[in-house]
DNA sequence: CAGTGGTCTAGACCACGGT
DNA sequence: CCGTGGTCTAGACCACTGA
C-alpha cells in the first residue's frame, strides 16, 4: 500500500486528546476561560462524549481544568502551594495557622487511627474537625483525634460540642509541649461528608496528610487531613525557607 | 403511595458498588485473591461493565485494588510506606540511599525546572535518571537536574552517558555540602516513560515529590521524582523514628 | 427554563498475558 | 489460542446551575 504507515503505536484517542488539549490550554486559553460544552467538544474532535471524557478527567486529575455540574469547564489557575509545616510551629491550633475549627464531638476512632493512638479499640476520643481555607477556597478537611488523657484539664463545664469546644480542645492541646511528628501521604478519594466540605463530588481526588504528635513519649494527637488533589500541591519546607514557582502563568488575553 | 421511599438521595450506583465491594474485600477476600473478571462482576450486581468499572477504578486508585491486563483483577497488599527522606541523609547519592542510578544525560529542563535552578531557559543540564525499588517492586522513577555549575569537577573523561556517568555525577554532588532542601508533593499522571519503568500504564495516577537541593546559598540540583499513587504511601519523618502501621493486613483463608 | 456536566447502558473491538 | 482488562461508541436520562 502506498500510505506512509508509520502508525505501529496505536495511541489511545483519549490519550493524544489529552495532548491536543494541554496544548491549546498552554497557548490558547487564559485561566478561567471557559471551554465548549462537552458535547461540541467531543463532535469537533469527532469522538464520542465518553472518550473526551476521559481526557477531561486527567486534566482535572492534573489541575489543569475545573468542571462544575451546571455551569461548564473553566480552565483552572496553577496550582497553589499550601504549607503542611516544616517541623515547628504546626502544634495544632498555634496562633495564626491556617486551620479554622468547626466543630468537636467524641467519637471511637477508626482502627487504624486507634492503633495509632494505642488507645482501645472501642474507646472514644474527641474528634476535632476543622477546615483550612486558602486564597478564599477551601482546600482541606481534618479530623483531629485528640485522647481523653491527652486533655485532662478540659473542662467538663465546657460545650460537649460545637466549635467552643474545638476551640478548647486545641488550647488544651497546646499547653503540653511536643517532642516530634510523623507524617505520611497518600492518594485517596473524599469520603462524602469530606467532598461536600471541599465543594467537590464524592469520589474526588484528594491527597490524605496523617501526622502523629508525639508528646512526653507517646502519641497525643492524630490528625488525619484531606487536600483537594486537584488544586493543591503540598510544601514542606524543611529548611531553606524559599517559595517554589511552578508553571507558566496566563491571565487574560 | 404505600411504598416507604425515603430514597431521597439517589447515590450513584457506582458509589454504592464501591461500598458493597469494600465490605467484602475486607471481610471475605485475602490479599492476592484474583477476583471475578469484570464481565461476571457486572452481571452478578445487575449493572453495565462501565458502572461496574468505575467503582473498581476508585478503588484500585485508593490501592485496594491491581488490575493488570490480560491477568485479571486482584487483591493489593496494604500500601507500603516509602520514606521520602527527614532533612538528613537525603542528599542525593548518599551511601545506602534506595535509589538505583540508571542513566544521564545532558538536556534542557522543563521550563518550571529551569526557574528553580535559576539557568537560562535553553540551557543544558545534567539529567540524572534514577529508579527505586521497594520490596521487590518499582515504586518509583526520578528525574534529578543538575547544572554544570554545580559539578565542575566532573571529568570530561567519564562516559558522556549511562550508568557510570550517573554514578559520576552523584559522586561529584556528594563533594558539595548542602545547607537545606524543599519539598512538594502533588498529584499527576505518569507520563509514558515514567509509566513504564513503574509497570503502569500511561496516565496513572502519580505522587510527584520535586525536591530542591540547597547549597552554597543556591539551588545546586532539582529532583523530581514520580511515586506510584496506589501502592505507595509517602513518609516524612521528621523528628520521632516511629512507624505507622495501617489497615486491617489479612492474608490467604 | 435551557444548558451544563454526571451517570448509565449494551453493545463492539483491541492489546496483552499466559497456555 | 482464549480470557483478561483497556478503549470506544451512540445513545439515554438525571441533577444541578443560573437566568
Amino acid at each position: 500500500m502506498g500510505t506512509t504507515q508509520l502508525e505501529t503505536a496505536p495511541e489511545p484517542k483519549y490519550w493524544h486528546l489529552k495532548t491536543v488539549l494541554t496544548e491549546a490550554l498552554d497557548s490558547e486559553f487564559a485561566v478561567g476561560e471557559i471551554l465548549p460544552n462537552e458535547r461540541d467538544l467531543a463532535a469537533r474532535f469527532g469522538v464520542a462524549r465518553a472518550t473526551l471524557r476521559q481526557a477531561l478527567e486527567q486534566l482535572e486529575l492534573e489541575g489543569r481544568l475545573q468542571r462544575r455540574r451546571g455551569v461548564g469547564t473553566t480552565v483552572a489557575p496553577p496550582r497553589m502551594g499550601v504549607a503542611v509545616g516544616s517541623a515547628q510551629g504546626t502544634w495544632p491550633g498555634a496562633v495564626g495557622d491556617a486551620w479554622q475549627p468547626a466543630d468537636c464531638t467524641p467519637a471511637v476512632p477508626p482502627a487504624d487511627v486507634a492503633r495509632m493512638l494505642a488507645s482501645l479499640p472501642d474507646e472514644s476520643v474527641q474528634v476535632v474537625r476543622r477546615t483550612r481555607v486558602s486564597h478564599g477556597q477551601p482546600v482541606a478537611a481534618e479530623l483531629l483525634y485528640v485522647p481523653m488523657s491527652s486533655v485532662p484539664e478540659l473542662s467538663a463545664i465546657d460545650a460537649p460540642s460545637g466549635p467552643a469546644r474545638a476551640r478548647a480542645v486545641l488550647r488544651e492541646l497546646q499547653r503540653l509541649g511536643f517532642e516530634g511528628q510523623d507524617r505520611a501521604v497518600e492518594l485517596g478519594s473524599a469520603r462524602a461528608d469530606d467532598a461536600k466540605a471541599l465543594d467537590r463530588l464524592p469520589g474526588a481526588p484528594v491527597l490524605v496528610v496523617t501526622t502523629r504528635f508525639f508528646s512526653e513519649g507517646r502519641t497525643a494527637a492524630v490528625s488525619v487531613a484531606t487536600y483537594r488533589a486537584d488544586t493543591c500541591r503540598l510544601t514542606f519546607g524543611d529548611e531553606g525557607g524559599v517559595e517554589i514557582h511552578h508553571g507558566p502563568e496566563r491571565r487574560a488575553s
